[in-house]
DNA sequence: GTGACATATGTTTGCGTAAACATATTGACC
DNA sequence: GGTCAATATGTTTACGCAAACATATGTCAC
């Protein structure tokens, strides 16, 4: 039972007394096979504890059913959304996701997507549009099918979805000039890092300029995104702060820290200091005050990406809207 | 250069005028060749843009370098904590995770964990100790390495490693009982599917009534868990309720949820009503107030069971324990 | 009863890589 | 100058599956 190696059909198919053959096809219950045969074979199958073996299986062909997504970190909601909405268009399909980590590192990107190419896979899933040339360079040789994701600002590699980050941006800046704010901060973190945070930033500011306005005060940290962090930088760039002002926040979480500063010193929202912020993730509905926010499709995002692996059409640029969630802090 | 079918060794091998087994032999550095045709080698496998074929070079070999990991849900951080521990440990080996996602079913787990089986995987990670016959069966045929992680209540297929979820709870009620509280209720949710709540739930009841005490009110829900809900079933329990009374929530995010019931109802903490709950996940640190709650060693469990994967030896139940974060809600 | 066609099985072959098994060629040392 | 070992290359083969290509039977229409 616990042989060396694993049980082929070729061993299935001496228990049974057939062809290999016969036992590949009663497997795959493809072609004539004989009711009483069929089932003499399931049984020995059944047995000796056969698992088919893909490698062997797929390797005539030219592609497998994996399908390998890269993503930059595993803890940060954003890209768990897509990777749900994703696993939810596929789920019922052959394809099985490879995941790969980048920690938003071009180079360990670079190299998940070669090792992944290694297994031939039904395509790959790139999160945002800036990536290393040699991995541009890899995935237009090969032909695999590929798509990014969540980001559509730039020139994609084949098709992209996402939402313009620029857009968002200025969708939130024009809303917060239309409420007669006339002063403005911006709150971010890791913008080294986190390429379409900066894009934001970049389109706020524009707009600001645009109409006569001016980005005042920026507060910016390094360090991952966090509740705490947001507090904490909330704090600094209110410090001397007379005049109304308002914040635009890298995303949810920092503007959440921005808010629980707020109510613990007594300001007054929205007309001491008003919050904006990106992404419109769910715990925010729990917060004690609704924050302004424009919320990403972002499950919407990963299932579109999974139909596409599963031979559905697209555009080559998909461009899904945000939604702007006018809240209480505005 | 984007020709039908992909370049293969044999491929190379032609363009630089050498053996196929000598290009083979170039690409993976292992054997004598000279640094002249090992240049000319490169080249050529640079200019076609050769990608290794792994099912053809594995299948071979007994097993692939993927490793099959089944989670019951990517939107609950508790799994992507532990995944981004995984990911941590083997991010610098040859391994390479492939995620499936079960829902909480057990059925799907177990045509996942055939599906990965078929892949010939250096092993298979599953979530919890409640499993379908047919994988436990699946997984002791075939001799893959497989860790269960999270839980360790229960007989392991092979190895495990997590914590006690009841001796978490068991934690929990001591401490709640030291306090002084004598009411006691309960706040869960998806117990029908979350098993390992339900195991503290039950755990958390046994020692009340131990100390002659007892569960006096339950709220559960079969809805998955948010601060929403938290606060809509906090609202619901503490309904025409009068003495100071001690909940204990299934996770942070319910928990967090009746934080903020109470305080925009003015129920004082932890006079009225007391909080506890489980996981310790990070977003409670930036709550107005500071939750009790048991820090589960997420990253950690993922870490072991990914050094695990690359061959350390590890106990059959490894059991890790978590640690009481004593905050201002008990 | 003779094709024609569906049904049921078997045989051969190839996919791309690397292990195992050859040869050559060099050079070091006695 | 001959032996031995290290270095450098080539040839054959196996791995497990399924496609492609054989045969067989059976069954129905005319």
């Amino acid at each position: 039972m616990a042989g060396r190696s694993k049980p082929t059909t070729n061993d299935v198919a001496k228990r049974a007394n057939v062809s290999q053959m016969t036992v590949s096809r009663v497997l795959r219950g493809k072609g004539y096979v004989s009711s009483e045969i069929a089932e003499k074979v399931l049984k020995a199958a059944e047995e000796i504890g056969y698992v088919r073996n893909n490698l062997a299986g797929s390797f005539g062909g030219q592609s497998t059913n994996l399908v390998g997504v890269v993503i930059p970190s595993l803890s940060n909601s954003v890209f768990t959304d897509v990777l749900s909405g994703f696993d939810h268009a596929i789920r019922d399909s052959p394809l099985q996701p490879a995941i790969g980590v980048s920690n938003y590192d071009q180079n360990r990107e670079y190299k998940l997507v070669r090792d992944m190419l290694a297994w031939r896979p039904a395509g790959i899933v790139l999160t945002g549009m800036e990536h290393d040339d040699r991995t541009r360079k890899l995935l237009k040789q090969n032909d695999v099918q590929t798509i990014e994701i969540i980001d559509v600002d730039g020139d994609p590699i084949s098709k992209c979805i996402g939402l313009s980050h620029r857009a968002a941006a200025e969708e939130v800046a024009t809303h917060l000039i239309k409420r007669g704010h006339t002063r403005f901060g911006y709150v971010g973190s890791a913008l080294q890092v986190d390429l379409r945070a900066l894009k934001r930033q970049k389109a706020f500011e524009a707009v600001l300029e645009k109409n006569g306005f001016k980005l005042e005060r920026v507060v910016t940290s390094p360090e991952p995104s966090s509740m705490l962090l947001g507090r904490q930088q909330t704090a600094e760039i209110l410090q001397d702060n007379t005049s109304p002002i308002a914040l635009y926040y890298s995303n949810d979480d920092l503007a959440s820290g921005g808010l629980l500063h707020c109510l613990a010193h007594s300001i007054s929202l929205p007309n001491e200091v008003a919050i904006a912020s990106f992404n419109g993730l769910d715990f925010l509905e729990a917060m004690p005050m609704r924050i302004t926010t424009l919320k990403s499709p972002r499950y919407e995002i990963g299932q579109i990406a999974g139909r596409y692996m599963l031979g559905e059409e697209i555009q080559n640029i998909t461009r899904l809207t945000g939604e702007l969630i006018v809240g209480e802090t505005t």
